[in-house]
DNA sequence: AGAGCAATGAGAAGCTTTTTCATTTGAAGG
DNA sequence: CCTTCAAATGAAAAAGCTTCTCATTGCTCT
C-alpha cells in the first residue's frame, strides 16, 4: 500500500503522485533507477495515463523535498531522480552508452568526513562521478 | 604573451579569445576561480569589451576541448569553468553562501581507479563535490 | 454529500546554452 | 602593405529543460 508513503511523507495522496511512484518502483526494480522527468512523463503516456509534464516536475520535486527520491545533475544539463532505497551511494557512468552502475566505499565516504571537517565544513551532501567506458563498449570497440 | 596559450592550442588569436582568457587569469588571481559564462561576459562588459555571449559560450567549449580550461557542473543547472592550472583537484561548495575550497585527496584518487576498474570501467574522468555549511555561514548563524 | 484548500493541466514564460547566417577579422602570401 | 579567404564573430532566433500562472478539478474532513 504505497499511499501510505505518500502520506507519511506528508503528501496529499493523489493519482498522479500514485502513478510516479508506481513508475519509479517498477522501473527500479527491472531497468532503470535513474529515470529523467521526461523518462517518467514518457512512462506515464505509454500506460495511458493523462498527466502533464508540470506536475511530473513538481511531484518529482516534492518527493525530493520529501525524502522520497534523490536528485542527480548528470552530465548534459539535466536531472535524473532515483527512489531512495537501499542508502547512499555513487555512480560510475560510461561516457559512451550512458550506463550507470552504483558503488559505496566507506574509506571514501571516511575521507570526505574528514575533509569537509579539516576545511571548517559542516557536511550535508556529496556526490562523487566516475566517467569511463564500460567493458561492453569497449569490447564493442573502439570506433564508437 | 598568452597569445602564446592559444597558438599552442590550436587556436587562432583573436581579439574575443585574448580577453577571455585575460579575464579567467585576472579572476583566478584575486577573487574567483571558478566563473560562469555570465559571469565571464559581465566582467567583459565592465571591461568595456563589446564581445558577444554566444562568443564567450563558444569560445569556453572550444577552451574546454583545447584543454585550456575545466567546465564543472555545479548544482542550479549552469556551468562554470576554471583556468586549468595546478592539475587535477577536488571541489567542497558552501550551500550557504556559494563559497567554493579545492582539495587533493590521494586515497581518493587511488581507491576510485581501484573501484573503475573493478566495475569493469576505463576511467577518463571524475569528479567529486561535497557540500556543507562554510565556518563562517555557520558563525553567521543558523538563520540565513 | 458539501465546503474549502491543495493539486492539476495546459500553455506561457524563464533560463541557460546552441544554432543560424550575414558580416568581420586574422593569417598567409604576394 | 594589400589581397584573399577560411575561420571567427555578433545578433537574434531557436532549442532544450524547468518553472510559473491561473482556471479548473479533486482530496480530505466534516
Ligand atoms: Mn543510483
Ligand atoms: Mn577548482
Ligand atoms: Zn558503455
Ligand atoms: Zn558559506
Amino acid at each position: 500500500m504505497e499511499s501510505q508513503d505518500l502520506r507519511k511523507a506528508g503528501l496529499k495522496v493523489t493519482l498522479p503522485r500514485m502513478k510516479i511512484l508506481e513508475i519509479l518502483e517498477r522501473s527500479a526494480e527491472s531497468e532503470q533507477r535513474h529515470l529523467s522527468a521526461e523518462d517518467v512523463y514518457k512512462a506515464l503516456m505509454e500506460a495511458g495515463e493523462e498527466i502533464g509534464l508540470a506536475t511530473v516536475y513538481r511531484v518529482l520535486t516534492q518527493f525530493e523535498q520529501a525524502g522520497l527520491v534523490t536528485r542527480h545533475h548528470f552530465e548534459g544539463g539535466h536531472s535524473v531522480f532515483e527512489l531512495n532505497a537501499g542508502g547512499h551511494h555513487d555512480h560510475i557512468v560510461c561516457v559512451r552508452c550512458g550506463r550507470v552502475d552504483e558503488f559505496v566505499d566507506e574509506t571514501i565516504e571516511a575521507r570526505q568526513k574528514a575533509i569537509a571537517r579539516k576545511a571548517g565544513y559542516e557536511m550535508t551532501d556529496h556526490c562523487l562521478y566516475i566517467y569511463g567506458v564500460c567493458a561492453d563498449c569497449r569490447a564493442r570497440g573502439e570506433g564508437g
